[in-house]
DNA sequence: CGGCATCCATTTTGATACTG
DNA sequence: CAGTATCAAAATGGATGCCG
């Protein structure tokens, strides 16, 4: 009946006690990109049943990591958002994201699900601090009928579903390859002079997007 | 038969297939201070059983993370050690340690489990780059028999089990005071002068390890 | 010690049906 | 849509025995 746990006093394993069970850490993903309703969340978690998802739910709001509200009037449908210990989970889940970048995106295969959501976070793990000291620049990404925008300024980024206000420049791709520039697959700049992504918008943001989300395939020359 | 993954084009979840099942990450954790033998292992992690710890190396064998090899002679024991992908797991295991530092560490229970080398992982999520800008220092740490050291050097930190060579400062201090600074439940300041811990060595050294190793607890003034 | 094999009691999970 | 209820299929924990 008690939860299982490791029972050690030590800071990485009372953290997974928290969220180190099947599935908790993805719906904190999920959560990162803003609140969610129920359906969306299991929509974008193939495989998880209803069941386990409530379960889930009802034990991060129990461990103050995420919380269930409504959105604000008229919509008023309920939704599943972080707390500021959910927040603070951010660091972790792209340190996660960075080392899947670097060794485990092998090819997509046909079964794998892919969520321009989950496109977000890719970009923001690919993030290149030290290339964006000094340099301050809107982005729009559209893939489908899904944008989302990404904010560099003061060496950070930060990245939101939805489109921007006033992007200094618009990336535009289809899923696949965008799947690939966030998951480190596909150079920027190939993907642009191949054609499978459109760019337009100030130039030197344009040439700067480059260097501030670098890619993880090999430093292949050219 | 065929091992149960999310099946998502996404870094994070790759990772999460690789490292998220039970026990695995702290299998890692272990690694990160250093080669182990299997019965070393099996003792830091309560409750794994050895054909769940044999079954979960080999995994990560699989998967590049970690390999089985031998100490140099004349020991020639058989460990295990991290490939350098598994040392690259570290910056997640640190963030998630952070996080817990943070969010997730009351007092300890009777039934946790505490080893000195988990205190090594602790002192590292807790280091503040910042405060070790222009700094370099090396520090011993000894808890009960257990003796490790941290160097800091051009604002970064490396621990390792073992004595230092030169340390510039010693800290010594029981088992229960050591998880506690590890833990962020307690002040280096505090434990020095309640008599919890003992500490020699150069004054300076001594001095920048409070501000290089801050607590979580409370800004309680004074 | 290093590890695999086996048996068994519990937990977790996955899939689906069902209710407000 | 939100979430509960239910049941079968894994995964895990613990004990124990074995063999190099």
């Amino acid at each position: 009946m008690t939860r299982r746990g490791y029972r050690q006093y030590c800071a990485t394993a009372r953290t997974l006690d928290l969220v180190g069970e099947r599935w908790t850490l993805l719906i904190v993903r999920e959560l990162l990109t803003g609140p969610k309703r129920f359906k969306d969340l299991g929509d974008n978690l193939p495989g998880i049943g209803t069941g386990l998802l409530a379960e889930r739910l009802k034990h991060l709001e129990a461990a103050g990591i995420a919380h269930r509200t409504r959105l604000p009037p008229p919509a008023g449908t309920p939704v599943y958002e972080l707390t500021g210990a959910g927040r603070e989970l951010e660091p972790a889940v792209l340190a996660l994201a960075r080392w899947g970048r670097r060794w485990a995106m092998g090819d997509r295969d046909e079964q794998d699900a892919f969520h321009p959501g989950w496109a977000v976070l890719g970009m923001q793990a690919a993030f290149d601090p030290a290339a964006a000291a000094g340099f301050a620049a809107t982005y729009e990404f559209r893939v489908g009928d899904t944008t989302f925008h990404a904010r560099v300024a003061g060496g950070a980024v930060e990245s939101r579903m939805g489109p921007a206000q006033h992007p200094d420049a618009v990336l535009e791709a289809d899923e696949e390859t965008f799947a690939g520039l966030a998951n480190g697959r596909l150079r920027m700049r190939d993907a642009v002079r191949d054609g499978r992504a459109r760019a337009h918008g100030d130039r030197a943001a344009l040439t700067k997007l480059r260097s501030l989300f670098p890619a993880v395939v090999t430093e292949s020359r050219q």
